[in-house]
DNA sequence: TATGAATGAGGGTTCATTCAT
DNA sequence: GATGAATGAACCCTCATTCAT
C-alpha cells in the first residue's frame, strides 16, 4: 500500500508546516512572520510549503480547519434531560475551557485576521464560531420561550466571546467562574436591586 | 505670540494628517495602506508625516488617543437617580450607537493590530476600552450587592464587547435591541425555565 | 531484441514529451511556459522529462532539430525543367504555406529565443532556415548569372522571412499573394514607372 | 525656475536608468536581465527604478517610445523630384543604415519580446515599424499604378525586415548593397532569365 | 517645516533541477 | 526508467523611512 504510506507521510509533512505556520504566527503574528520564518520553524525550504499550501493565506484557512475540527471534537453534547443551570455553565465553560496556551493564540491570531479578511471571516464565523456557540445553544433553546430565544442566544454568545476577548486584550484578567455567570444569569438583576 | 499661532497651525497639520490616517485605515486596513496612502489622503508629502508622527505605528496611537477622547464625550453620565433599567440600557446602548460608519471600521482595524501588538493593547485597553465599558459601570455598580458587582460587570461588559465582535465578523447580523437585553438581565432565566 | 524494444520506446517516450513542448511553449512562450507544465502536457512527472532532455533548453533544440526535418520532407524539389516563374512562385509559397497553426506560433517561440541565445541561432540557421529558403534557391541560381545571383537570393530569401516576421507580428496583415510577388519581381519596377 | 530644474533632473535620471536597461537587455536579454542587473548598471538601487518606471515591461515600451523618436529624426524626406531608384536606394538603406551598434541589440530585444507579447507588437508595429517602412512609401507609392502598389510596398518592406532579421540571425551574413537591390527590382527578372 | 526621490531590506512566490524512493 | 516532493536561489516588486534640497 505505497500510496497509503506516502499519503500518510505527506500529511505528516503538510500537519509539521502547519503547526510550525501556527507556532510562528501566534508568536509574531500574521504579517510580521514571514514564510521564512515558518519555514525555517518546519525544518523545510521556504519553496516547500507551497508543495502542501497554495500561499501564505491558506495556511490561515488550513488553521481554521483545524480549530474547527477541535472546537467540534471539545464540544460535549449536554444529556437531554440536563437542567438550565447546568446548560449554561457547560455553554460558557465549553468554548472559554478551549482558550488554552496555544489555541488562545490561534484565536487571537485568526480573529486579528479575519477582522480585516471578509473572506475569511466567513470562513471563521461558519466552521468555527457558530459550532462553537451554538452547540449548546439548541439545547438551551428548548427551555425558552420563542420570544425571548433569540435575545438570550445572542446574550449568551456575546458573553463567551466578550470574556474571550478581552483576555485576548489583556492576558491577566480575571475572569468570572461560568457557575457565578450563570447563576446570575439565572436569577436576574431584580432581585439584587434596591 | 507666534510661537501659539505656529503651534496651532502644526496641530491642524497633525490633524488633518491623522484624519487622513483614520480614513484610509478604516478603508484599507492598517497593513494594507501604506504612508503613501495616507499623505496622499492627507494632501502632504510622505515625508511629511514623520514631522509630525514618530512612524506609522504612531499614528495607531494618535488614533487610540483620538477614540479615547470621543468616547470620553460620547458617554453621557447618567443621571444619579436612574433607575437600573435605565441605566443598563444606557450602559449597553451607549457603546453601540458609537459604532457607526467609520468608526465601527476603526475598531475594527484597531482591534485587528490590538490582538497582535501587546503594547497597544495595553493602552487600547486603558485609554478605551475601560472608559467605554466601565463609563455607566460605577453608577450600575453602586446599585449591586459587593459580591456579585463584579460578575455583573464583566459580563455587561462582556455582552457589549460580544455584541460589536459578532457586528464586527458578520455585519449582517441582526442584534437584539438594549431594551430587551436590559429587561432580560433583570428577569433573569429562572421564571421562563419550565 | 531487448535493445532495440527498449530503445524504442525510449524514442516514442521522447517524441511524447517533444509534442508536449512544441505545444505548451506554442500556446505559453518558452519562458511563461513553466517544465511542470509541459510535464503535464505529456502525462508524465517533471522529473521524468530530465531521463530524455538534459534541459529546458535542450527542447527548444529538439524542436529545431524536428522543424529541421519537417522542413526537409515539407519541400518538394522543383521539376528540373520549371519555368523561373513557378520557381520564384514555389520559393516564395512553400515556406509561407509551412506557417499554419501550431507551427506559426512555434515559429514564433523559437524566433524568439533564437534573437538572444547566440548558440540556437547558429543552429536555427544551419538547420532550419537555410534549408527552408535555399530549397528552392539552387534551382533559381541556376537560371541566374553569376554576377546578380547572391543579390537575388538574398533578396528572395529576405522577402519570405520578412513577410513571415510581419505576419507574427500583425495577425491581421494581409500578405500579397506569392504569384504576384512573382510577377512583380520578374517584371521589375522599370515598365511601370513613368 | 525650481520645478523645470527638477523636471529636468528627473528625466535625466530617468534617461540614465533606460540607458542602462538597454545595455543590459542588448547584453542579456530582457528574461536574463534582473531588476537588480539594470539597477546596478544604472548606479542606483534597485527600488528606484520604480520611481520613473512601473515595472519592467515599462521600460520594454520606454525603449519603444526611444526607438520611435529616434527612427523618426532618422529617416529624411526625400526630395518630391527624386527618381525611383533614388527612393528605393532610400527606403532600403535608411532603415538598414540604423540598425549600427546599440540600436541592432535593441531592435534585436525588442523584437524578441514582440514575438511573444501581443500588446508590445501592437505598440512596436504603430510606433516603430510602420514609420519606419512607410517613410519612402508615401513617395514610392505615388510612382506606382494603383494596382501593383500594394504587392511593392508589402516586398519592399519584407525586404526590409527580412535583411534585418537576418542581420540578428547571423551577424557575419553579407547583406547586398542597397543600390544593387533597388537595380535588381528595377530591372527584374525576366531580361536575366535564360 | 515641507518635500519627494532614493533607499535597500524584505516580502511572497516561482521554478528548473535533483535525488531518494 | 519513473516519480514527485524537496530544494533554494532568484525573481519582481513594495514600502517605511531618510535626507538633501
Amino acid at each position: 500500500m505505497t500510496s497509503s504510506l506516502s499519503v500518510r507521510v505527506a500529511r505528516l509533512k503538510q500537519d509539521q508546516v502547519l503547526d510550525a505556520a501556527i507556532a510562528v504566527f501566534a508568536r509574531k503574528g500574521f504579517h510580521a512572520a514571514s514564510m521564512r520564518d515558518v519555514a525555517a520553524a518546519a525544518g523545510v525550504a521556504p519553496g516547500s510549503i507551497y508543495n502542501h499550501f497554495e500561499n501564505k493565506a491558506a495556511l490561515l484557512l488550513a488553521i481554521i480547519d483545524r480549530m474547527s475540527a477541535r472546537a467540534a471534537e471539545a464540544t460535549p453534547l449536554p444529556p437531554a434531560d440536563a437542567n438550565l443551570r447546568d446548560l449554561l455553565i457547560a455553554a460558557i465553560r465549553t468554548p472559554l475551557a478551549a482558550m488554552t496556551g496555544e489555541t488562545t493564540e490561534l484565536f487571537r491570531v485568526i480573529l486579528a485576521e479575519v477582522l480585516v479578511d471578509r473572506d475569511l471571516a466567513e470562513q471563521f464565523r461558519r466552521r468555527v464560531l457558530d459550532p462553537m456557540l451554538s452547540a449548546c445553544g439548541d439545547v438551551l433553546a428548548s427551555h425558552l420561550p420563542q420570544v425571548s430565544r433569540d435575545t438570550w442566544l445572542r446574550m449568551v454568545s456575546a458573553i463567551v466571546l466578550g470574556l474571550i476577548l478581552q483576555r485576548l486584550i489583556d492576558g491577566d484578567a480575571v475572569l468570572p467562574l461560568p457557575e457565578d455567570l450563570a447563576d446570575a444569569l439565572l436569577a436576574g438583576l431584580q432581585d439584587v436591586a434596591p
